[in-house]
DNA sequence: GCTGAAAACCAAACAAG
DNA sequence: CTTGTTTGGTTTTCAGC
């Protein structure tokens, strides 16, 4: 895992595709005060060197009938198992995030269910069924009150 | 918070964009099997309703130097003073996610942080310092192991 | 709600410095 | 690493259905 080297105008390309994915290489290229050509070939470079992941479409999970967030901690019957229980836990669709963590439980998982009664049937037909995981911990999330990209304004190289 | 009812081309449209937000208009259209004019027509509506919040580059936080993630549970001295509380901690940069949560502590924060060193600092002259907060509670993640959008396919109308 | 078409605009690739 | 140019595709708007 190689950290690449980000100039100042990387980093400004960055700043502003986190803000809005949709943004145009021409209006960056105009923010920046380069040519388009050379923004489309930073961009490129950022993707080749694994910095950029990917994009997406930031939806309301209320609006898409999502009213339960909810994080749930893991704990597992044998260490051993942690690759295997991964790759379970990632065929549960209501999950959208796992973390291997220190402290209580050996990993950490957000979801999104429609209703209590989904994240119930999600806990224990999805989760608990799973080789491997001995207990589990919820934790519902009664508002996310935010949630954003990790700014890269603070390192200053 | 008003239910907007998605038909099932609304569906699709969000469901790639989720995957790539870049992805065009007309790419979609002929997936859909409408014309370009009507997806434009429509995405614009799903913004208008709330529905769309936004689009994001995602980049590797750990590519862009960001090798420690945490998530800390915050415990408040006094209830009153959640919302003036949420408002300092959406001043601390390295947070990128906050949720109000039932069961251990009020707040469930997510950051990212260079280092340790660095996480120690947030959390003693970044959070700490913040009056209301009583106590803190951190997790380390070892390891984010995936992250993804949430699943609109299993919500069949 | 959708369509097709027009105008403006953009992405991607290129040779060249 | 940059630029200007070119080509084909894309976004956006609008009248009309």
């Amino acid at each position: 895992m190689v950290k690449t080297s980000l100039d100042a105008i990387d980093r400004k390309i960055l700043k502003y595709l986190i803000k809005n994915a949709r943004m145009p290489f021409l209006e960056i290229a105009r923010e920046c005060g380069i040519s388009g050509a050379a923004i489309h070939q930073r961009i490129r470079k950022l993707d080749e060197a694994g910095v950029i992941l990917g994009s997406r479409l930031i939806v309301d999970p209320k609006m898409m009938g999502f009213d339960v967030c909810a994080h749930i901690s893991i704990t597992l019957k044998d260490p051993q198992l942690l690759k295997k229980t991964v790759e379970e836990l990632r065929k549960v669709p209501e999950i959208v995030e796992c973390h291997f963590i220190t402290g209580n439980g050996n990993i950490l998982v957000k979801l999104y269910c429609v209703d209590n009664e989904h994240l119930m049937r999600t806990i224990f037909d999805g989760i608990l069924r799973i080789q491997g995981i001995a207990t589990t911990e919820t934790n519902i999330s009664l508002q996310e009150v935010f949630q954003r990209e990790v700014n890269i304004d603070f390192i200053e190289e």
